[in-house]
DNA sequence: TTGTGTTTTATTGCCTCC
DNA sequence: GGAGGCAATAAAACACAA
């Protein structure tokens, strides 16, 4: 407490809502109040002698808002971090301790938690926003990965695929009715998986086989699986093994049944 | 000085728990 | 039913630019 200055008593002046918070003591007073009154407004600390001077009291005007000292703050802001519930023995404590009425002591903490509570919404809040960006940095890129993977097989495809009479590219492309349960024989029916498309396999090209494990032999980007995953979406966990599945709308999901001729990844 | 936006203190109503 | 918590809100106090 600053020297020569004490601590203004709610009680003093009519501020009653220490009576309990159903008491609607002063409910619209401070709407009653008029100019006048107003203008008689007076500092939150005061010396002793101006305490017992003014006829300030003496008119038991509805209470105004007092801001806490440093010191009062600190305190509370100290006694919060410990626990930030008030039980009611530490709330008597503190309410002595600091010069205030215990309910003053129940609305500074009931406050500071929503104060907290906003914060901590902000910074949740961050988290997920930069993880997001973090996921959608990685889905772009492997966006564009898939892209050029493509790009690639299309070339290397075109380089060892040996020159076809002219009959067969026709035959190649016009898949034969299969018998139900037939084994497959040719790659185009282990290619068909009803979805909307291979994102790897373009419609004119040689066909080749993928799927989310066997696309990427190595462990290259398992890692980026993985990243995608944590801290995300725990469920996806057990949904999926190896969180390949996790970009299904990338990767087209067929499962090969057996290596494919010239392409197999060992 | 004044207008305006932000922070702090306090109230009210509703809800839950015992 | 009373006590205490929370959300919503009011209003005073404060900060600050113009």
């Amino acid at each position: 407490m600053e020297s020569g200055r004490i601590f203004f008593d709610p009680s003093f002046n009519g501020n009653m809502s220490f009576l309990g918070k159903r008491d609607s003591v002063f409910r619209g007073a401070k709407t009653v109040m008029n100019m006048e009154e107003t203008s008689k407004r007076r500092p939150f600390f005061t010396t002793v002698d101006e305490l017992y001077d003014e006829e300030y009291y003496d008119e038991q005007l509805p209470e105004k808002k007092r801001r806490l000292t440093p010191e009062q703050a600190h305190l509370l802001e100290k006694s919060f971090e410990e626990e930030n519930k008030l039980e009611p023995d530490r709330k008597t404590q503190l309410a002595a301790k600091l010069g205030l009425q215990p309910r003053q002591v129940a609305v500074w903490f009931q406050n500071r938690r929503a104060r907290w509570k906003t914060k901590q919404l902000e910074r949740d809040y961050d988290q997920l926003k930069s993880s997001y960006d973090s996921l959608a940095a990685n889905y772009d890129s492997i966006l564009k990965e898939n892209d050029k993977l493509k790009a690639e097989l299309l070339s290397l495809t075109e380089k060892l695929l040996p020159k076809e009479p002219a009959v067969e590219p026709a035959e190649y492309h016009k898949p034969s009715p299969q018998p139900v349960g037939a084994p497959p024989t040719k790659v185009e029916d282990r290619l068909s998986t009803g979805s909307d498309g291979s994102a790897v396999v373009d419609d004119d090209s040689p066909q080749l086989l993928d799927s989310g494990d066997s696309y990427f032999p190595d462990d290259k980007y398992d890692h980026v699986c993985e990243a995608a995953v944590d801290g995300v979406n725990s469920e996806e966990d057990d949904g999926s093994e190896g969180g390949g599945s996790y970009f299904s709308d990338v990767f087209a999901a067929t499962e090969p049944q057996e290596p494919v001729g010239w392409f197999i990844w060992s």
